[in-house]
DNA sequence: GAGGCTAGTGACAGCCTCTGACAATTGACA
DNA sequence: TGTCAATTGTCAGAGGCTGTCACTAGCCTC
């Protein structure tokens, strides 16, 4: 981002990005046309289709940040570490580096609120799953490659993962519907659910109700 | 469904679910529009949108009739049976009598091939992958109930359905993308999935490659 | 069995998302 | 500064979806 053609392409995609988000989480993904987006920022809604594949689009950009911070975590994490242990190390980093991974583009409390907003919103959220649908795979690609099986005659990479997966949905599903949208919050709850799985898998609830 | 005027509009309702899967498996969903499916049965494209919310809900009209059947099986299951393994026997189930609970729509066969095509369209999964998530809450709160946990301060449920929901779409996805589409492949392979949990969750591939 | 009532329908207009085509503008660079 | 290329605005249009309104066909009562 050199040039001053960059810098303005820079500035009005940032801007973009930025309204977009702000009256997708104040006044609801459904009732923001495209026009106000692009009216907010001054610039044709042509051009808004120009940086933007669409109106989902622009509202999963910053996720796909973390997304991809999440993917590259999972690869840097030790080879002789267990696949379930790396991917329960990689969600905790990312959680604790979210403000570098996020800031650069918007506040983080613009992404949490944006993340809630994802998540009730129906469409949001079947866009939102999809997405995780296909981040899974190449996580168990990535995994399945690290341990030496092939991942096409072998379903156990692709069900750990998606065993994961699940985890972190119940987790996001749990804090964004909880009172608590803290970072703080939200990691402690990845953390403690990826610690119940094993209990929720006996499936006898009844005998220890220690929670 | 006595009077005539009820017969005519059961007729043109189940005419327009034909004629919308059929055209969505033959020339894709995409690349369907809804006044096609309209002139296909010879009404105003307004009246398709009396009968169906929208394209998506066409597509999804058989699945919810399957998916009803899942949640009933899973609540007729005997009370003391472990959660995971009333879950297990009432897909298993549903697979069983998936001719029963399809026919009186569509033909299986035209069932099986919208399956495969709501899992390669990128639209339709995901709203596919939404309303597994809508079900995978209601049959939490049934095992909750049965199990006597409170499923909002417990999160055990929603995990345990959360990881059987997940091992079910792998296998969707398996039998989608392999080469077998019988309805029996789907049912084996739902089987040997649920079977392979434990062991993916090891994570020690390796060594016992006997797969 | 005639007439009123109502559900179902068609026709039309309109909003919103998204795309293609073309012209105007603006930065880059010699 | 003048030329070239990138960026943008304008216009047109398809497709999904909704509201409105008048009309027809089935149903019901007398």
């Amino acid at each position: 981002m050199e040039t001053l053609r960059e810098r303005k392409k820079q500035r009005t995609r940032e801007a973009l990005l930025r309204a977009a988000l702000e009256l997708f989480t104040t006044q609801g993904y459904e009732h923001t046309t495209v026009d106000e987006i692009a009216e907010a920022v001054d610039v044709s809604q042509r051009t808004f289709f120009r940086y933007f594949a669409g109106k989902e689009d622009v509202a999963f950009a910053v996720q796909e940040m973390t997304e991809a911070r999440f993917v590259e975590a999972v690869r840097a994490r030790p080879p002789h570490e267990a696949p379930l242990e790396a991917l329960r190390q990689a969600v905790l980093e990312g959680w604790d580096g979210i403000r570098e991974t996020v800031e650069s583009a918007v506040p983080v409390e613009l992404y949490l609120r944006m993340y809630r907003t994802i998540e009730s919103t129906p469409a949001l959220l079947a866009a939102h799953l999809r997405r995780s649908a296909a981040t899974e795979e190449t996580i168990a690609r990535l995994l399945a490659g690290r341990e030496g099986v092939d991942v096409d005659a072998d379903p156990r990479p692709r069900l750990a993962v998606a065993v994961f997966g699940a985890v972190i949905r119940v987790t996001e599903r749990q804090w964004c519907t909880g009172d608590d949208f803290s970072l703080e919050a939200i990691r402690q709850l990845t953390a403690s659910h990826l610690d119940l799985v094993d209990s929720a898998l006996i499936g006898n609830w009844r005998s220890n109700q220690d929670r």
